[in-house]
DNA sequence: TAATTCAGTTAACAATTTAATAATACGACT
DNA sequence: AGTCGTATTATTAAATTGTTAACTGAATTA
């Protein structure tokens, strides 16, 4: 199974040799691990042993072709949710809905840039990580847009709407120095006008609340978030 | 934001009305729920009134263009998420990248097959959906969303339509915490206006027949299901 | 050094928002 | 007609939010 954390690792299976070494190198610059199959037994075998993240398939390689291959794959529960992008010099209408409702998440038609292919590879993993949820961690403190919720050592703190605005926005550029002016467009909104002793008491609630000296004055001009 | 139960609903934008109708024809066949915008500024209006799951983007309209509108999406948070494809003329490998690293989920090229684009479609909602089973259990509480069913420890409780759906949206994801808008929009859609009062008192009957605390208001921001 | 000013802190209070509840109304369906 | 589901309204209760005014400490000036 994926981590939402680590390098990436791409499984790129096509019986061409020069296209195999062309899109290896170009997800290698990008940062991704990759591993390569030349046909379609061989790439079974290594998405085993390799354990991918993404699986590039072509569909015409000897042997088993690229969607015989998907298929088995898609029936092991271990590969289930692996992503996989079809290549093909196909580019028929029926052999490219039949790939994507294989159930490939992708289906791309050669010749391809190779930077085409970068940015489709990234785009996919960009959404798939979108899973991860608005969470802020700042050493001991976390701060979970999401949950509108704030825990120092796992103990929950319960904030207001306004005081967790204002401590999220702070939190959301550590040091960053937020004018007051900054801080009441972003919490207090345009429409609004509150005076300028508000802020100051806000930021004594968080304070207190926190118990902890993460928000730090800095005179005449605003206030920041520092651990 | 999408419901995970409901009908997707996806919103076109192109200026070319021969193309429009087309993909919503084939679109809404596959049964996903359709609007359209001819232009750059209609689709975002459209976006905020329709709130689809998916924008499908041409680049070249008069006005805003698509990679415009994107980023104008991309900014505001209630799009943040949404799924966009770009439908572009131009198959140039500048404009596919930057398309893409726009923060769009895919860039397909005209002329493309209608039944392709709803294999594409259908392929980022399938993958965007892998978690959605039936039935969600949290602790001894049983939420059957298939049969509309909700049972704690084995004993049935039986819930109308709309109080259901406010439960099951709540506790699909636990903690977090569900705006008064999003709530409205998933559970009432966009069409029909109800007051805010209404969520109240759906939240009030939902907490009575379940006897149990589950749903937490979070005071001026909205509600969250916690066990 | 003492007085003054400036900027921010603090606590108490008042105003405003927001939500819970109860009672009510209206259709759809039986 | 009676029940159920749904939405509205009014009332009440509670919490958030904003203001005020007194206080503190640092920097400035005389």
């Amino acid at each position: 199974m994926s981590s939402t954390n680590s390098v990436k690792k791409i499984l790129i299976a096509d019986d061409e040799p020069d296209i195999l070494e062309i899109i290896q190198y170009n997800l290698q610059n990008e940062g991704y691990e990759v591993a390569t199959a030349k046909n379609g037994l061989i790439a079974l075998e290594e998405a085993k042993r390799f354990n991918p993240d993404l699986i590039i398939l072509d569909i015409m390689m000897p042997g088993k072709n690229g969607i015989e291959v998907c298929n088995l794959l898609r029936m092991q529960p271990a590969f289930k949710d692996t992503l996989i992008i079809f290549l093909s010099a196909l580019s028929d209408e029926v052999t490219e809905v039949k790939g994507l409702e294989t159930g490939a998440d992708d289906y791309i038609t050669k010749p391809v840039s190779p930077k085409v292919l970068v940015s489709k590879v990234n785009a996919l993993f960009r959404r798939l990580n979108k899973e991860d949820t608005g969470i802020l961690q700042l050493g001991d403190l976390k701060i979970d847009r999401e949950k509108y919720m704030v825990s120092y050592f796992d103990k929950e703190i319960i904030l207001a709407r306004k005081e967790f605005e204002l401590l999220a926005l702070l939190a959301s550029k550590p040091g960053k120095v937020f004018l007051r002016n900054e801080i009441l467009n972003q919490v207090w909104g345009t429409e609004v006008i509150v005076g300028d002793r508000t802020i100051d008491v806000h930021v004594r609630k968080v304070r207190q609340k926190l118990g902890l000296d993460c928000i730090t004055t800095v005179k005449g001009v605003g206030y920041k978030f520092d651990l």
